[in-house]
DNA sequence: ATGATATTTCAAAAAAATTTGAAATAGTGA
DNA sequence: TCACTATTTCAAATTTTTTTGAAATATCAT
């Protein structure tokens, strides 16, 4: 039980609400962190780049470096944090890995041009 | 020009969209910064902790310094985070600072709601 | 095999974000 | 005014993330 001094203009609205520990159990935890994770690998300038980048066109590795402006490691960096929350995939062809954005990458993009003017 | 080795596989899909450059040119810079002030505002799970309690119940500092287990300075410098990018907002009401959340801060929460299972 | 190209991996260095705790601010009530 | 409570601010310490560059992999062409 948390006790902490509460205004009373508030302190009645939390009781309509079964309280304030009631409340702080219908916090969502889980999808918290879930959303923490995602939200992270979204948060760079240079990845969010790649992204938009692969939802115009699939590219190897030469090709976002070049666009980013990115030595190879640093984009590989970058990339594996993409891939790894499933936002991009990549495809070995030849010499080359050709990198394309999943359809979960698709449905960010999808969600930002709703928030941008 | 920026000129890179690409597979022809690719070359190919790159000219019917009007060559690399112009593929470049595309990538919209500025709202990729924008998108990514408001994402590291959102990507940490204090935050998001304190985004989604005021979603269910506007809340004073000691209310959510006890739901977050986070000391009076930390929870500030997170508030203040997300106020800055008007997540969040504040009124003062006698001794307190009253948090609530703001139109733009519920619009996350619903673009959550639709991201996880 | 050998050499060349494309890319990743790794560890160390650098930069950015968060945490800590003490001090400052601001409103309240006596 | 004084003491008290709620909250923020600040600088230093810590932690996390990113960058760097060298070395490792993997595929291709010879």
């Amino acid at each position: 039980m948390i006790s902490v001094e509460i205004p009373d203009e508030i302190k009645k609205e939390v009781r309509t609400k079964g309280g304030f520990e009631n409340i702080a159990k219908s916090i969502p935890d889980d999808t918290i962190k879930e959303l923490v994770e995602i939200l992270k690998a979204l948060a760079d300038e240079k990845r969010l780049k790649i992204l938009y980048a692969l939802h115009r066109q699939r590219m190897c590795v030469c090709m976002l470096a070049a666009l980013t402006q990115c030595s190879y490691s640093k984009c590989s960096y970058h990339l594996a944090k993409l891939k790894d929350m499933n936002l991009i995939k990549a495809k070995h062809t030849g010499n080359y890995i050709i990198y394309s954005i999943t359809p979960y990458g698709e449905k960010f993009i999808r969600y930002f041009e709703k928030l941008v003017r």
